[in-house]
DNA sequence: AATTCATTCAATAATTTCATTGAATGAAGG
DNA sequence: CCTTCATTCAATGAAATTATTGAATGAATT
């Protein structure tokens, strides 16, 4: 085989996975199961999409490699394939924020209309948790906060936070937080947290940075 | 703005620059100015393509944000546009290389026509030059030597090697390296070397590592 | 063995990406 | 100011990707 030809066939082939990653579509799905396994039905309903081509863009994750399934009971459940996924996922993720200038115009412009979000950094949450200082809530849907979450964080999914204010307490600062930088949820419940009277920040931090930075988590 | 709404720009925006990527002869151009800023021109001869498409596929990686242009006298010169990008890179191939079958086979088809290619670690190699036991040769093109080389190697580029081997010396061993993993100079010029009765082995490292890991390089 | 239902597949039309060609641009040097 | 020439742009048809629809599959349960 001549150097040339052999050389068009590699890169083909390490496009196969890069082409994986070029949909939007599949993107979302890549930041949804990085926070552990969950079956088909979950993954079309999280990013609004018809189940059929929810698993369409899975096949194709799949094949790449960049994902894996395993069979639980009547449901196939989607993981990342390993952990280099996650950290290929991650820094993917970082260069669009720190280099793509309408990301970040697009997020800052998001977040500043929530105006004055306050954020608390992961030692200074650290320290906080040594005291008891802090009510830690993961607002994630319950099955992702099932799969793994920040040690002694309550579930409040987002959805069901408005029913469950009374957990909350009062004299506590909140921290709330979800699954990454991408995600909205955590933002959303401290807008409502305060307008509601309480003292609540989003933490800068998410669960997946967490865990990657071997801090303390449950389950 | 509704978050789902904002979402699908969001992950559209990421999508600019896993898109940028999914390109086959884009993977090879950035997989060749990770050695160093070089004009479009020489780009184009390297990856065997028209001057006109090497352009247009560089304009793409350059609006996602991957890579940057600087003028010097006449010629557009083309690099990464942060070391992001190179972590980004290589974690893709590195992902290509130990989770896609195909990849592994064809590289290691490749290799072992090659039959018995004997490699040498990074820290033998540096035992071996502290010694001064060994004749580094640097395989690439001389341009790409003159951006930036290990330490002490020689530039022999793998095109010039016949009819330059009386300057290779019989009684020392020799080590050969060129840009990467996908990069098959080193191989031909460590095969070619054995059928003229030196010994010669191929850097198991390549220069983009080497620099990245801090080890002592010039110019 | 039949049923259920989560998931996948197949077909199609719409959209996007790509290579090729030849012309346009525009900075550098005379 | 004019020429050169490296690079980019614009237009085109061919190829690949994508969402949608409805049917097929096949494991688990009855």
């Amino acid at each position: 085989m001549k150097t040339r030809e052999f050389k068009k066939k590699l890169y083909k082939q390490l496009a196969v996975v890069t082409k994986a990653l070029s949909n939007p579509i599949r993107l979302e799905i890549l930041d949804l199961i990085a926070q552990g396994a969950v079956p088909v039905e979950y993954i079309a309903e999280q990013i609004d999409q018809p189940v059929a081509n929810a698993s369409q863009h899975l096949q194709v994750l799949k094949k790449s490699g960049l994902v894996e399934t395993e069979r639980r009971g009547k449901y196939n459940y989607y993981r990342l394939a390993s952990r280099e996924v996650y950290v290929v996922w991650s820094s993917l993720r970082n260069i669009g924020f720190t280099r793509n200038s309408e990301i970040s115009n697009l997020l800052e412009d998001y977040r500043s209309k929530k105006e004055g979000l306050k954020m608390i950094s992961r030692d200074e949450l650290l320290k906080k948790m040594e005291k008891n200082e802090v009510y830690l809530i993961d607002v994630r849907p319950s099955e992702e906060y099932e799969l793994g979450h920040i040690r002694d964080a309550v579930s409040i999914p987002q959805m069901e936070l408005g029913e469950r204010l009374d957990e909350v307490p009062t004299e506590k600062e909140i921290v709330a937080y979800c699954r990454g930088p991408l995600c909205l949820m955590a933002d959303e419940a401290v807008r409502f947290l305060n307008m509601n009277g309480f003292m609540a920040k989003r933490l800068e931090y998410s669960f997946p940075e967490w865990k990657e930075n071997g801090l303390p988590i449950e389950q």
